[in-house]
Order: C-alpha cells, then structure tokens, then sequence
DNA sequence: CGGAACATTGACCCATGTCAAGTGTCGTGG
DNA sequence: CCACGACACTTGACATGGGTCAATGTTCCG
C-alpha cells in the first residue's frame, strides 16, 4: 500500500548496484521542490521498521542500504548514489537501513505527496513498476555474485561496477573513490574484511589494482579484471 | 518497458519463497481465460535470452527460477508454486530460466493483453509494482539468508517457509513434499548437494524432521527448527 | 601529539566443498 | 513379476577457501 525502502536510479540495472528507471516526470518535479536534508556520516536517513514518511533522492554522497539478523549479521543491500532514490516500496515501514557512509544530502518527498502524484499521473504507476522491476534485476545479480562466486570474483564484480557506474557518469572508469569502509564492503559481498584486505593486497600483487589511499583504487587492467570476475553482470 | 521473469503470488511475502501480491482483478479475470498450457518437467517454460511473449500462472506442479553463470554455476532464486504468477518484468527478454521440477500447467496471458488491460485499468500499474516491491523483499531476504547464514540455518529455513506456505494453503505446515531435487535446493541456498543431504541428515539424528521418502519431510518440532533457522525472516 | 577508527597482515582452524563409493527408488522391458 | 539401468540421494574421506583471532600499521582529527 506505501513504500518500502528500495532504491532507483536514471540508469541502466547492472548487477551489483546499478538501479532502476527513472521514474515520471511530475515525481521528479516533486521531488526537485522538495526539502534539501543533510544526513551526517554515519546517521540514518531511517531504520527498518520506521513508519515511512518519504521518499529520498540522494544529491551528494552516499549510503548503505542493509538487514542484519538478530545476532548482528549484517547484509548490504546495496549503495546508494547520487540520483539515486530511496524508500520506494509497499509497506507500511521500511524495510531496510538507509544510514551514510560519508556525509550526504537527500532531497525528501513526503509519500502523502508521491500518493498524490500517482493519483494525478496515470503514468506514475507504471513508472515506479519499472524502477522497482530494474532494482529488483540488479538485487538478483548481486545474489547471483554473493551466492555462487568466489571472494576473487566478488571483489572483481564489485570493484567493475563502480568503474562502469563511473563511466555512466562520464568520469574515469579506471580511477575512483571508495565510499564505504571495508566492512560495508564485506557485509555486501558476504565476505569479512580480512578477505576484502588481503583480495585487494592480492590485486595490487598481480598489478591490476593500485590503492594510492586505502579509499581511492585505481584500476590497471579492466579487462584482466573482468576475466577474474569471471561472468557477464556484477554487483556495484 | 515489457515484462521480465519475476514471480508474484497471492500472499504476502516472505523471506524464502513467498511471491507478491495478487494484481488487479480485470487482469485476473484475463489470466483466467487465459490458455492451458502443460509443461513436463524439466522442461523449460522460457529460458534466459527469450524474447518475452507471456505472462503465466501456475495452477499444478512447480518451476524453477534461476540464472545460470557462463560455467555452469547456477543460482535459484526462487520456486513457483501454484497460484504463482511468472514473467513479468521490464525487459524485453526473461531475465531467468524458468524450467518445471514436475509435471506442471500453467495458464497463459500475452503480454500484450497485459498491455491493453494496463491501459484500461488504470490500477493496474500500481497491482504490478506492489506485485514486485514484494517480490523484491522476497529476494532480500533470500539475499540475506544466502550471505549470512550457515548451511544450517539455511536449510532449516528453506523448511520452515515451505511449512508457512503449507499454513497459508490450510495445509499440514508439519508436513510436505519437496518438489525439487536436492540439487535445485543446493542452487537455491548456495550449498552443495551434498551439504544439503547431510544437513537433512543431521535434522533428522536431531529429531527434528523425519524423511519418509527423500522428497517428503515432516516436520517433528518446529520451534526447534524456528531456533536453528536463527532469525525471522527465512526463504522458500 | 595522542588516540580512535580503520586497514593490513599473519597464523591457524573449521565449515563446507570436492571426490569417490555406495545405496535406494523408479520405470522399462523381458 | 523380476532384472536392469538410470538417476537421485546418502555417506565417507579428504582438501581448501575463507573465517577467526591477534597483532601491527596507517590515517585522520581533536
């Protein structure tokens, strides 16, 4: 009947984080109006289980999107960019943490005012059908990775996928910044932090990686490093 | 813009397996015209790549979604059981290999009835992406199931979603068959065949189910089983 | 300068994968 | 009705990728 947290993106799915279509044309012009937020590292935007209240669309920075079991197993989602959007779904609470990896501000759109909008836009229905369809696409890749690839191939998907998101965006495919921490990196990739650590060491080794911070990678091979990944569509 | 291979079903969803949300009432009524189609089992319903042409329900018998890598490796993401609606999506191919486990019937609806009745039911679009946003939360929680838990938890999972289908159904939730090999169940939790079998093998020293036949569990104390799984929100 | 947070590295271990027999079970044909 | 073959499942022995535990480094910021 609501929204639940999921996310969508003008672009293209790709397996690890590309999301979904871009959704009608008034919702953007809603969104565009609505209140700029600023979402400190480290904060949530909500938590699972909050009654949902808006609709996000990140400006700058970026966050994590996760469950965690009961014990505190944790299992990321997905990251979310900027122009991504964030809280779409239909329940009545989110269902997932939206928390900053790295100081962000959200654009907010209250849903009583996305309820409105699909009220006065037939189109909108179907909009948001396609964004979730094309989240829904990139979540199966990411289980594909998560649930049948190695650590070496995980870390080759994943690190692939920030460098065609990249591209997208028309900035260096061969050098960019990582956001998250190790740990989220992990959480993602249903690896630990030692493994992500010592895949990195073990790329830098095979010089197809170099990692002037341990947060900015720069990528040597591309096409050695889709040979490891070994398969057509990975996780970002 | 057309229709990928999803699933949806009439209940609410539920981590391992359970599917979306019933769509709108005219597309029913379309389905329900809809042809009888017989799919033997393993024989495919479409496969990955094909150009989408339908829409199905499911009224007998079970399919197997999933996505295969270049080498074989093959994820499930989920089953299909009866009242189940497959294929939708907003590709204009499947995105998943939909093969029958058994004997199966679907009914058939052209997507371009889906289409016209898109255009003239103006709920429609809405009953889809509800339909989705609950597949989508399905998938998470597989998503989770699969990056976090041992193979135990999984599997006692895996059996205690398909008792909860059993509930929703007014069936036995104590007791039921498993439709799909050990194989499909090893693809679909991300563990081996032989993972599998010795899990069932260890439920069973436990007294926690029993296995008359290797395709028919009884559950002896689902409590116990609910303890193992470690967590709410388990896969079917 | 000091300390907190994050990342790397090493040593070791274990859950699960791999490989290899066995053991049903079912359907078919003699 | 039985024999056979195919296929699925189970079980055992062993290997190993990645997890765990424990330091050690590094970076950043107050």
């Amino acid at each position: 009947m609501s929204i639940q947290s999921i996310s969508v993106s003008p672009q293209r799915s790709s397996a690890f984080s590309a999301r979904g279509a871009r959704p009608a044309v008034g919702f953007d012009q809603a969104l565009a109006q609505g209140q700029l937020r600023r979402v400190e590292a480290k904060e949530f935007l909500f938590a699972e289980g909050d009654a949902i209240s808006h609709v996000y669309k990140i400006e700058t920075g970026a966050l994590a999107l996760y469950k965690v079991l009961a014990d505190g197993r944790r299992q990321v989602m997905g990251f979310a960019y900027p122009g991504d959007i964030v809280g779409l779904g239909v329940d009545a609470e989110y269902t997932m943490n939206a928390q900053a990896v790295k100081p962000t501000r959200v654009r907010c759109l209250p849903v009583m005012s996305l309820r409105q909008s699909a009220a006065s836009d037939p189109a909108l229905g179907f909009r948001l059908y396609e964004a979730i369809a094309r989240e829904l696409a990139a979540t199966r890749d990411l289980m594909l990775t998560t649930g049948q690839r190695s650590a070496m191939e995980r870390v080759a998907s994943f690190l692939l996928a920030l460098s065609r998101r990249n591209q997208r965006n028309d900035q260096d495919p061969a050098s960019f910044e990582l956001p998250m921490t190790r740990t989220d990196i992990g959480d993602f990739l249903g690896l630990t932090i030692e493994t992500v650590s010592r895949t990195f060491t073990k790329l830098k080794s095979m010089h197809l990686i170099e990692l002037p911070h341990s947060n900015q990678v720069k990528l040597l091979d591309i096409d050695k490093l889709a040979d490891l990944a070994h398969g057509d569509a990975p996780p970002a």
